[in-house]
DNA sequence: AACTATTTATAAGA
DNA sequence: TTCTTATAAATAGTT
């Protein structure tokens, strides 16, 4: 709705994004309230730019919609004991670090930095990894040319057979 | 936006009422992940309707999106709360979090996989990526490779070199 | 921040 | 419920 239709994509360009951000989130705001009063509905709406600030919108309080939203799931029972929740954070932590390492190690071989220590065998691993992604982001860019060459094509007789119809009203027959 | 205009109130009729909820949910919910996606940001989306039903939608997951939440609002109440240690570690897991999720997309489209809605521009930059990686990689190999020749070579030299010792002790000259 | 040409959502009707 | 369609509302691109 607007001078032109858009595809549902990430907006590269950093300032578009962030207008298109206010807007938006001017008008999803209103229609969270309008789908509450006309429908007489609980809602809660939580909102983080990719900057990391919050907006959020509920009609009665956020804080009851996300109890009544725990109490619905049955989560809201473990953190009685303020220990147990410091373990939890604890554990969560370590957990996720230990993702982040693995995910970098991973990342940075497969970019190709990183390689000391490997054994034959692991590189061998990784180049096999790496010419199947090869292969697949071959065959999608593959499949996307083809088709647009496709539509061209269409097009392009399209236009023929609209000559041939110009060619006979104008020569007759 | 219909075939007449409204004031936003409830709707008494109850029938009405469920149509338009109906109606109404489905574009909020369309309207909030055109939002998470076009403009990168993390959202959720709860809604009781007024008979107690629960529906709900988050780009990541609605457990992720309360988290976040909750601990972005217990930063601000830090005052009320001096329980610092629970902070220190909310704080570091919802860093850590984003870290995961971004090395997670990252390594995701290293591997060729989630290519949907990729430009060939950038398809082609992937794939020149990918290109590198495995000419580093395969440099790699083939250095260990020819170090191992090399070395094999060696101790086959100098086993030579033993035997030829050997036998001028034994033979002597 | 406004403007406005278009697209999109949806109220009412079927 | 589901579809249709006239109209209201939202908004993309522009100024």
């Amino acid at each position: 709705m607007g001078r032109g239709k858009i595809v549902i994509r990430r907006i590269d360009n950093s300032t578009s994004r962030q207008v298109t951000f206010s807007k938006r989130k001017k008008g999803l705001i209103t229609k969270t309230k309008e789908l509450a009063i006309l429908c007489d509905a609980e809602v809660g709406l939580v909102i983080f730019s990719s900057t990391g600030k919050l907006y959020e919108f509920a009609i009665s309080s956020m804080k009851s919609v996300v109890e009544r939203y725990n109490s619905l799931k049955e989560e809201h029972q473990q953190f009685l004991n303020p220990s147990l929740e410091d373990k939890f954070w604890q554990r969560k932590t370590a957990i996720l670090r230990q993702q982040v390492q693995d995910l970098q190690g991973n990342h940075r071989q497969l970019r190709g930095e990183q390689l000391y220590g490997l054994r034959v065998e692991e590189l061998q691993n990784l180049e096999n990894k790496l010419e199947m992604s090869l292969k697949g982001v071959r065959m999608k860019k593959e499949r996307i040319l083809t088709d647009e060459i496709q539509e061209l094509s269409r097009r392009g007789n399209l236009i023929h057979q609209e000559n041939l119809e110009l060619c006979r009203k104008v020569y007759g027959n």
